[in-house]
DNA sequence: ATTTTTTATAATAACGTTTTCCATATTAAT
DNA sequence: ATTAATATGGAAAACGTTATTATAAAAAAT
């Protein structure tokens, strides 16, 4: 922006007014302005091509206009639709949706809170999960603090260890309710494919399963759990590596359903049918699913 | 945020010294600072958790460090992975990647472009492609042109009328690797799904294809020309009504790769086999397209 | 011992807005 | 005819920075 802009002042003397009248147009204030003098600033806010600077009217007002949007992976259908969801629920209601990609790594993720809090965005998504690591948590812990402080409204889309509003997408539940089908359809053998180890959602998908079948009198093994990454690819591996298993096993959850496709695929692949031969079972819900086989 | 912020003036009263002092600290200026002061002023920061309010400073040095990307649809795999790499780029260089989602509406980009106007964007990535309607362009002229004035850096990464720099993926570079490809593989019917109605880009995959073919004295005629919208159920559609000409064609080319997954999927389903009984081509490269059947 | 240079600090103006406050002219109420 | 209320306008301060200019002290050069 080397080029000097045009203020509210270059419009205010096109109109022949002061820049506080072309305020109070900008904003219709309550403030009374003669209609005869609006007519002309409106002709010279076209006339120019002008309109407000939004960094000016921040710093005045104390609003940033910022949402910021923290996900693990864009390129992950689930994260991309929760993304292009806020985008549309945020649409034509004048703010900023600032998003970072974190890739589920540690800096990243402080790196992203910190232009935030430098921002001092409005408010900020924390849409992929939290990760379990000390250290994390410790920093996490006090930044997200100073964000409250500052004033930025915090909501998290998955579950957090922080003391924020959280949407939980209920884990608990949704393995209570696999847990529930697998049992009645007469699966005793079940096997579980992991997510990225230290995702806080693995560790409550995973445990929350346990429980579940626990309920039911059945296990979950530690050698039928299988790690995994919440891939495509991930799923394949797993599906490679539970092979030698097959026979012990009747049924496999999936962490999340990019892992089950990928395991539908492989074994497919492999010559096990699914459903026939073994039950594959995702947990979320992409449009994607529906066209697995 | 209603609570009134940290400013550079409270770090220096802590620090006891004047709020140029600790800019220059910030900014490690030129300008010498004594050691000592310097590290009393890092204290204070460090104490009061005081970062520098970005919307200040773009004040008053005339940048927003706001990136604009304009995408039709993050959802789709092509421009998620585009606005993934976009802020992987970005990463680290302290700037705010805002994205909107228009859905290819006219209202929706207008919307966007204004936004970044009005927000002094630094840069915007025009992702998605342009339209093909008069109203839209006379109206994007406009206001692209006012960006450009403003100091706004442009950049096109699909193909647009408007006089900003473009990343040309190359559609009729493509169109012809695709047409050479049929020909030696001996296809004389061809059958061609479009993208989006009023897409730049499925204008240029159409004619440019059908240019290609023509070198090779082959025809895309109108009836063989099946419309679709990019997305993997359009695929599945166009498969569908496809299926009374089956026996004319012998292969299809997809407007992208979404499109030729579908097809793939749904040709599969209604018993034709691909690729014995018929080719599939798409066009882009998409990491998922290695795993259709 | 004086002048010049270097080092270190601060006061002030400016970026583009909006929000008090203040001033005038018009109209209504007495 | 005087007062009170209303309509319309502008000047100036403020938001949190940084760049410019000014000033004083210390060090170096004569």
């Amino acid at each position: 922006m080397a080029n000097k802009e045009i203020t509210i002042k270059d419009v205010a003397k096109l109109a022949e007014c002061s820049p506080t009248t072309v305020s109070r147009v900008i904003n219709n204030s309550d403030h009374p302005v003669s209609k005869d003098t609006a007519e002309k600033v409106e002709a010279a806010i076209e006339k120019l091509n002008f309109s407000p600077n939004r960094i000016a009217q921040g710093l005045k007002s104390d609003k940033s206009n910022i949402i910021g949007v923290i996900v693990h992976d864009i390129c992950d259908s689930y994260f991309a639709q929760m993304v292009k969801g806020i985008e549309e629920f945020i649409s034509g209601h004048e703010y900023i949706v600032n998003i970072y990609n974190t890739s589920r790594s540690v800096e990243k993720e402080l790196y992203a809170v910190s232009m935030l809090k430098a921002n001092r965005a409005d408010a900020v998504v924390f849409a992929g999960g939290a990760l379990m690591d000390k250290e994390y948590e410790q920093k996490m812990y006090s930044i997200v603090e100073q964000l409250k402080t500052q004033g930025t409204v915090l909501l998290g889309v998955t579950p957090h260890p922080f003391d924020i509003n959280n949407i939980s997408l209920g884990n608990k539940n949704a393995a209570a309710i696999i847990a529930d089908y697998l049992v009645e359809n007469g699966h005793q053998k079940i096997a579980f494919i992991d997510g990225p180890e230290k995702l806080y959602t693995s560790y409550l998908r995973r445990e929350g399963l346990k429980e579940s079948l626990l309920k039911h009198n059945l296990d979950l093994p530690d050698e039928l759990i299988f790690s995994g990454d919440f891939s495509f690819e991930g799923g394949r591996k797993a599906a490679l590596s539970l092979l030698d298993q097959i026979d012990k096993i009747t049924a496999v959850v999936g962490a999340n359903d990019a892992t089950a496709l990928g395991l539908i695929w492989e074994l497919n692949n492999q010559g096990v049918k699914v459903p026939s031969d073994i039950s594959v079972v995702g947990i979320d819900d992409l449009p994607e699913a529906k066209y697995s086989y």
